[in-house]
DNA sequence: TGCAAATAAATTGCGCACAATCTTTCTTGC
DNA sequence: GCAAGAAAGATTGTGCGCAATTTATTTGCA
């Protein structure tokens, strides 16, 4: 009866699919370099700006330390990076890139633009849904049982 | 020194984040009905045509069985399916609503409701993008190393 | 100064996602 | 009819993602 209901009506699980569709298109190519999407987005965030502490790696991903912890332990254990507890406060710890993890670089830049060049749709659209995704999670992230519930 | 590599020029972290926001909107409110965001979809499935095959709602969610055995395993022990076995193909399990499953419907649709109008988003642009992120899947989903990476 | 509250990470537990494997049932080619 | 292969689903194992709790450290303030 709702039309409103069906599945291919819901923006988010349009979302939902092509999020997952994303990371599965990066799959096999960051296997070679033994990496998940998430730890290559955690890199991306390092290249940005190294020695990150967790917490700032945190809120720039979205993820919180259930989810980081155990990752950057990985990804130490896999020589990409280093953790360091910060001196002057000791409840920090700081992530540092290894020569190891600086080199990774090139080869994912490599993954990037062939993946781009597999995905037939014009640098507009692309931008378009870039940006309407950023949009979209500015705009649903404080929830809504905080703003206006308590009526 | 490559700005396309940076965090937030990317179409895929940007989905990856706007999907994690989309599911989080939806968690409290799913969780008073004791669903998780993959439950919900898989009932939107059913509501549209009933006693689909464990297969069919793979094709359908992009989800593997195992992925859907385990989750149709928990909502039959919630009470909101019921599995069969197919007569003609011993093979096949076809997942059925039970009164519960159908009566979800409505509390469902008012959540629905509740969270569009906390996205402060215009019809259009939630259908633009809607429809980018359905040609992105469909764009993105061909593995890039089956098509042509044999070269 | 001292102690309660806040902050930063780590840990625990659960539910996806997904690869890989296994079991059961069906289809097929003969 | 029967063996080989395919198909459907379940199982196992790993890594997120997140809530809830725990531990360690720092801050604030009486």
């Amino acid at each position: 009866m709702q039309e409103d209901q069906r599945l291919d009506r819901q923006v988010c699980f349009a979302l939902y699919a092509a999020a997952r569709t994303a990371t599965a298109a990066y799959r096999d190519a960051l296997a070679e370099l033994g990496l998940t999407y998430t730890q290559y987005v955690t890199l991306l965030a390092l290249w940005e700006r190294d020695g990150r502490t967790v917490s700032e790696l945190g809120t720039l991903l979205h993820l919180d330390s259930g989810t980081l912890s155990p990752l950057l332990k990985r990804l130490a254990a896999h020589g990409v990076v280093e953790r360091r507890r910060d001196e002057t406060d000791e409840r920090r710890v700081s992530i540092h890139l290894t020569e190891a993890g600086h080199a990774m670089r090139e080869q994912v830049e490599a993954i990037q633009r062939r993946l781009r060049e597999h995905v037939d749709m014009t640098d507009e659209e692309l931008a378009t849904l870039r940006e309407l995704a950023h949009r979209f999670t500015g705009a649903a992230a404080p929830t809504p049982t905080t703003q206006g519930a308590s009526q």
